[in-house]
DNA sequence: AGCACGCCGACT
DNA sequence: GTCGGCGTGCTC
């Protein structure tokens, strides 16, 4: 017997069912029918229809004994949504990141299209039977009841009879009911939800001038729509910095309505950008472009680090190679981490490619996204450039994969599926036989640690422009200041900086790292931090507790009231947050304009770009700010950079923490002297020995990296070994912690002997959205093993947990041991 | 997950 | 006898 068969994986399953199954074509799709496609078939016992993915198709397939698969029911695009790379893509990451195939499928697919199916039972008047069972006379009035038509699942726990899918098969058997299917789409991607004002504007204005709205919410969402007869729901939430719950309260009192807004297709093309030249390279560059170009024609799968100290000129490399990609006729990806797709870096590109670049960032609407995806799947553009996701981008023919600032932990995805997007780019580019170029001026341990073994190879871009001067390092000893009598967290040598600064009108930059919840203790006398007897990690102050915590293990022990060392009872709880100091440095520096830039002042997501403007535009004198101003952003004015607790970051109880704070410092000092006038920076620490800092001062990466490899060796953390996080959560403590507990003998049982399982022990942050958190932390080297164990384990978990309330998720290898 | 089936106790 | 609770097992 001569059957068309395809392969098919199910949206929206759990790990138990997420297989691929087998379907037949019925003989007027076999034509229609490719990888990849989107279809809907019928699946379980009630025969309800599931949107799935065609992975592979059969054309002929010859049974002694003809198997009778299920027929697929409908092909929903006349093209595959899938691509071929990213259907090979997808057995990889399942295993890899212990997901489902759609959690990928997912990242994979522009958002709002899957399809939601009905199915309906429906009289059918014209044929009306007398019926001897009493099930089938029930379903027939309840059905007529509801005014003869009704939905399947509602119509079952309606009846409440034994047998319900039998007596509807006998209805439609003999033709007295109907079952109808639908599907449908939920965003049509060319229109998107929007609001205009529902009163007239001179009602409006006349309440606003009259105070009668109280919320500052509504005011602002008001005014805008004041100015702009009609905006986008997501627009208009993220200008005024407000949820849609704010709107609909709005829309309830009669002030707004909800319309639906035909979207422009492209988000580039009311700007007009002037077409540039390639710039003619420096020797560094010219040198870099050769080597990388060579790598590009071979067309064979290549790994490079391009290590360029900041401001060596890595993105014109970029656009070059790209270049030269499209000319071999290949296409390219550029990752940049999603803070750095500001509109400069755009421009940068567009004005180069023109519309051969598609951009994909967070700022775009639904339908927007929709488009960029839609004309990348078409084949009508040869670069994307976009943070993490875009790895998936539907790119055919690719020739090359950059990853700029490789270093970032923007990377790493922190939610389902919890993917590595360089692994994943590692992966793409294997398949493709590509070139995979990671830059960075602050090369992450391990991929550098990988250009020693030979993995990647390593370029290096050394020289800076003539005009940009290495800023000058100054290490400020904050024992010192204390010993001084100075309790501030301002040296004496940073205020006499800011005070000269203010003098010239040049800016100044204060910067501090005040990380999540909980504060270090340090000893003010000796600079002695406690420690983690198992981990070598600091142990981290909580104030609910009034006790020390390892991050790792778990390991607490009362907080001390002298310090263990040197008996001091000058022992603290450092913290201090980037309000405080915008307070008082106002009022030491007299006269100074101060501006504060962290999580708390930038609520909503243009605020980050506007403070930035205010800054260079205004010439204020001094930013305060978090971890969030050290990234990109040329201020020419900006002389001074003041770190004020450089090792604030070494205690956040992670194994990463040196790494952060050489590359932290390292970026932060980089925003002083970008002008022509020279930079000044100043570090404020009370370790002055900590390598990475040292290293920071010196410009010196290499010297760090020694250092560091060592210590990862010597305490076995990555790339030595893989760490893996197993969290569970549930708003049960108890159900949890049992939870936790009762996987590590099954978790022991299967792992080889050495293998680290450290646990259960409360998360860091113990509790999030009112739910409970604990955890495990297993450290084993060989990652394939790893996969195999925990993926055995995990599954067995989520087959026989009964306790609904508790679940549970795994990360190899996180970013964020928090 | 969602669904149906199957096996038991308690009700007109 | 049968209604309805929940435990079990399957989904091409």
């Amino acid at each position: 017997m001569k059957v068309t068969t395809v392969s098919v994986v199910l949206s929206n399953t759990t790990r138990a069912f997420d297989k691929k199954y087998t379907y037949s074509v019925p003989e007027k799709l076999s034509e229609q029918v490719f990888r990849g496609c989107r279809v809907l078939v019928p699946f379980g016992n009630g025969e309800l229809i599931k949107e799935g993915f065609v992975m592979e198709t059969n054309p002929l397939v010859f049974e002694e004994k003809p198997i009778t698969y299920k027929e697929i029911k409908e092909i929903l695009e006349p093209y595959p949504l899938l691509t071929n790379d990213s259907i090979q893509l997808l057995d990889w990451m399942k295993r890899r990141y212990i997901c489902t195939y759609f959690d990928i499928i997912k990242c994979m697919l522009p958002p709002g299209i899957s399809v939601k199916t009905v199915k309906n039972i429906r009289i059918d008047t014209l044929n009306q039977k007398e019926f001897k069972k009493t099930g089938l006379n029930k379903v027939l009035s309840i059905l007529t009841y509801c005014g003869g038509e009704c939905e399947y699942g509602e119509l079952r726990s309606l009846c409440n009879i034994k047998g319900f899918k039998a007596a509807i098969d006998e209805l439609c058997q003999s033709g007295t009911v109907i079952l109808e299917e639908s599907y449908e789409q939920k965003v049509n991607a060319k229109t998107v939800k929007a609001v205009s004002l529902a009163r007239p504007a001179s009602e409006i204005v006349e309440e606003l001038e009259n105070n009668r709205i109280k919320r500052i919410q509504h005011v602002k969402v008001l005014e805008i729509l004041l100015e702009n007869e009609i905006v986008s729901v997501s627009d208009i939430q993220r200008f005024a910095g407000v949820t849609a719950s704010v709107l609909n309260t709005l829309s309830k009192h009669g002030y707004i309505s909800y319309k639906s807004l035909e979207i422009k297709r492209n988000p580039l093309k009311d700007k007009q950008y002037a077409k540039t030249e390639p710039l003619p390279p420096t020797e560094d560059q010219a040198n870099t472009l050769m080597f990388l170009k060579k790598q590009l024609d071979s067309r064979t799968f290549q790994e490079t680090l391009l290590h360029g100290i900041t401001g060596s000129g890595k993105t014109e490399v970029y656009l070059q190679l790209i270049s030269h990609c499209f000319e071999l006729g290949k296409k390219a990806i550029l990752l940049v981490p999603e803070i750095s797709l500001t509109p400069q870096m755009v421009e940068r590109f567009v004005s180069r490619f023109g519309n051969r670049v598609a951009v994909i960032h967070s700022k775009l609407s639904l339908g927007e996204r929709f488009d960029q995806w839609k004309l990348i799947r078409d084949g009508k553009v040869d670069v994307v450039v976009g943070a993490r996701s875009a790895v998936f981008a539907p790119v055919e023919n690719l020739g090359l994969i950059v990853i700029d600032e490789e270093h970032e932990s923007s990377y790493k995805s922190e939610s389902l599926p919890r993917y590595n997007a360089k692994e994943v780019a590692q992966k793409r580019c294997e398949i493709n036989d590509c070139l995979l170029v990671y830059g960075s001026a602050t090369p992450s341990i391990e991929t550098y640690y990988n250009t020693e073994t030979g993995k990647i190879q390593l370029l290096e871009m050394k020289n800076r422009p003539k005009t940009a001067i290495l800023p000058k390092v100054e290490l400020v000893d904050m024992r010192l200041e204390l010993e001084n009598g100075n309790k501030t967290p301002f040296s004496s040598r940073l205020v006499e900086e800011l005070q000269k600064n203010r003098e010239n009108n040049q800016q100044s930059i204060l910067f501090l790292n005040r990380r999540g919840f909980s504060t270090f203790v340090i000893c003010r006398d000796c600079g002695y931090t406690m420690k983690c007897p198992d981990c070598s990690i600091a142990l981290t102050y909580h104030s609910k507790t009034k006790r020390l915590i390892c991050h790792y293990c778990g390991f607490t022990v009362q907080n001390p009231s002298t310090c263990p060392s040197c008996k001091s009872e000058n022992i603290r709880y450092f913290g201090i947050g980037t309000q405080k100091i915008e307070e008082e440095v106002s009022k030491l520096i007299t006269e100074a304009s101060v501006i504060r830039m962290d999580m708390d002042t930038v609520g909503y997501k243009n605020a980050h770009e506007e403070i930035l403007n205010r800054f260079k535009n205004e010439n204020i004198n001094i930013m305060v700010g978090t971890q969030m101003i050290a990234k990109g952003h040329d201020f020419p004015n900006v002389t001074l950079v003041g770190v004020l607790a450089a090792d604030g970051m070494l205690n956040t109880g992670d194994y990463r923490a040196s790494e952060r704070t050489f590359q932290l410092l390292t970026q932060v000092s980089g925003r002083a002297g970008r002008g022509d006038i020279g930079g000044r920076v100043i570090i404020q620490t009370y370790n002055t020995d900590e390598y990475s800092i040292i290293a920071a001062c010196n410009h010196d990466f290499c010297r760090f990296y020694r250092q560091e490899i060592m210590i990862r060796k010597r305490l076995d953390y990555p790339p030595f070994t893989n760490i893996a996080v197993i969290t569970f959560t549930g708003i049960r403590d108890r159900g949890v912690f049992e939870a936790s507990k009762s996987i590590k003998p099954l978790l022991s049982k299967v792992c080889p002997k050495d293998t680290l399982i450290l646990g259960p022990s409360r998360s860091p942050i113990p509790k999030i959205a009112s739910k409970y958190r604990w955890r495990l932390v297993i450290k084993e080297k060989d990652v394939e093993l790893l996969i195999d164990r925990l993926t055995e384990t995990a599954d067995k978990f989520w087959r026989n947990n009964k306790d609904k309330d508790v679940s549970m998720s795994i990360d190899i290898n996180p970013y964020n041991m928090l």
